[in-house]
DNA sequence: CCGAATCCTCTGTGATACTG
DNA sequence: CAGTATCACAGAGGATTCGG
């Protein structure tokens, strides 16, 4: 779209920096990566993903709908159901998202073992 | 190398989750962005990602140090002389950071345009 | 120059209970 | 079902000072 390329997350007080720091959420990443297969509901969401209480949830939620990734939609019926789902913005995301899912995923042994080693080392130094 | 997909960063309690929430501390990607390049000295580093208290950053690089992502150099002089710089698996997860970086310095108008949009919104139904 | 040590603040996160 | 309202807290993050 625009070539304007004057956004530099390295540069301090670039709103590219808070956008992209709002993705690092304790949440955020895994609600949408729920998400990416299609709409679902809040409760149903909720055990998709853990433990999260409903205000976090919500907070987490308000915040993506906010900043246009996540589409809220409310049914009018009893009781009421409330969907949620990507929206073309939030969909557009979900390449680099999930390029760090597959990296975390891929390389747990590698950091698991990392960790071990510096440890160890840090231990036998100690003595 | 190994096939075996057993992580899944949406299974509470799972390694690979608190390894991707590790990605998301607020230093963490830009240390690595900086990094992208080469090593850098502390200071150097420093400078380059913005206002950040010399322990806060410390405390950043040992973590990475420590899951392997980052090597940490010290050359015997006065006064001496750090380096940091990226390690093989640190380098392996530079495509998935960049990807966020370019979603986020791209995205930007977009995710401003949808909070205005949405404020006014909200304001609108509060009256 | 590189950080360790201290102290302190803030806010993201959570537990619990309640409502349309 | 889908939240809201309170309260509480750990711990990430920061300011400041000092040391090798």
């Amino acid at each position: 779209m625009d070539s304007d390329q004057s956004f530099n997350v390295l540069v301090q007080g670039c709103p590219s920096r808070e956008i992209m720091q709002r993705l690092g959420d304790k949440w955020t990443p895994l609600v949408l990566l729920a998400l990416a297969e299609g709409p679902l509901r809040f409760t149903v969401l909720r055990q998709r993903i853990g433990t999260v209480t409903p205000k976090v949830l919500t907070s987490t939620l308000r915040t993506l709908e906010r900043d246009g990734l996540v589409l809220r939609t409310v049914t009018a019926q009893v009781p009421v159901r409330v969907d949620y789902e990507l929206s073309e913005l939030g969909q557009s995301l979900l390449g680099p998202m999930q390029a760090i899912r597959v990296w975390s995923e891929e390389h747990v042994p590698k950091v698991l073992q990392a960790r071990d080693d510096f440890d160890d080392r840090e231990e036998a130094s100690r003595l």
